[in-house]
DNA sequence: TCACTAGTGGCACACAGTGTCAACTTCGTC
DNA sequence: GACGAAGTTGACACTGTGTGCCACTAGTGA
């Protein structure tokens, strides 16, 4: 990584930190992009050519989740069922959220607890859920257009992941990869 | 209603309707605040003594659905299965957008396709569910803090709606009831 | 006629976000 | 080491959202 680069990385990282240490003993309605640029000690306008909104700087951590989605689905078994596979390909955000647990709950409860920010997260869900229905359809050769199907089913999984997200982000003793293998029990009973 | 109500009414649907006609052929981010107010024939300060915010001009027709959505649950009858009573709870949806057909679908066509109107639609679902998921764990007579099935049953649902409403945004031919009936048999499959 | 109230417009302000430009740093090339 | 291209930055100006405040007006009742 070059100089330039490794640079940019320490401003970025700077800001994210400041970010995070102000949000956390104010709101995050309440601490303004001025406050965050001055703590990492750039200017406003170099806040702009970081993050995109105010609102980047928490959720950039699911930037590239998208991709790695898709990826994950194409990736698992042909054979496998649905509600499998789709439990199984939920799990790169446990994975991401592994490698860094004690950051990824804090950021997590901040998500969960601000609706702008949890605003933000569920619009970039839809477009998860977009490429990973026509990747299910794909798999369960079939055209999500008539056959509403594959959507339902990701709807579905989203719905039982957004449910254990959520838990525990209340529940500080909780386990998500618990939560979510009993989350996903319940959305999809044994029979399907 | 007294002739003051009459003239905020009166007002308010004046706004609403600027709103539509003026989004109808820009973009609702090309749409600024100022231009709304003045086709309305009002100032700036007094939109905002109407609706919160920009979206709410859009969002507004299902402002008191949180409530409609609780009553409606509890009033299905205690012996029906949780799929079934949330898929009727869930017809107030269709109920309301039976009144005024052309504009519900006009309406539910920007939303979807308007990432910020979306975001604020998600935003409210937001809350619904936890006021259905207190509200079926009652019928359910369970906790939900340790018993995650109302959370995860609500939100399947929903998911069966979202993915319903979606489809009929985007499909002009297809009709809502139909699509709900057909999404909810996906996402609840029979053994359920 | 005199308050009292609700609705309104206008003004100022804080903040988010964008375009532009001049100054500066980095880096490869001669 | 000098030089120019490319990328980074800060400063300024500007649009747009959203809010607080105050003065004005119209209707209402005593």
């Amino acid at each position: 990584m070059s100089l330039a680069e490794r640079k940019r990385q320490l401003v970025r990282d700077e800001l994210t930190e400041a970010a995070l240490q102000l949000l956390a003993f104010q709101g995050f309605e309440e601490t303004t992009i001025d406050q965050m640029a001055a703590a990492a000690g750039v200017s406003r306008r170099t806040f702009f050519r970081y993050f995109q909104s105010k609102e980047d700087v928490i959720i950039e951590f699911l930037s590239d989740l998208g991709r790695q989605l898709s990826d994950g689905l194409s990736a698992r078994p042909a054979a496998e069922p649905p509600a499998v596979a789709l439990q199984q390909t939920l799990r790169v955000f446990t994975d991401t959220f592994w490698e860094h647990p004690e950051k990824s709950r804090r950021l997590t409860k901040i998500m969960v607890g601000t609706p702008a920010l949890l605003a933000r997260y569920l619009e970039r869900q839809v477009t998860w859920r977009a490429t990973l229905t026509t990747g299910l359809a794909a798999r369960m050769s079939t055209d999500p257009v008539p056959d509403l199907r594959p959507a339902v089913l990701v709807a579905v999984a989203f719905a039982a992941f957004d449910t254990a997200l959520t838990r525990w982000a209340e529940d500080d003793a909780a386990d998500l990869d618990t939560l979510l293998t009993a989350c996903f029990a319940a959305a999809f009973p044994p029979a399907s």
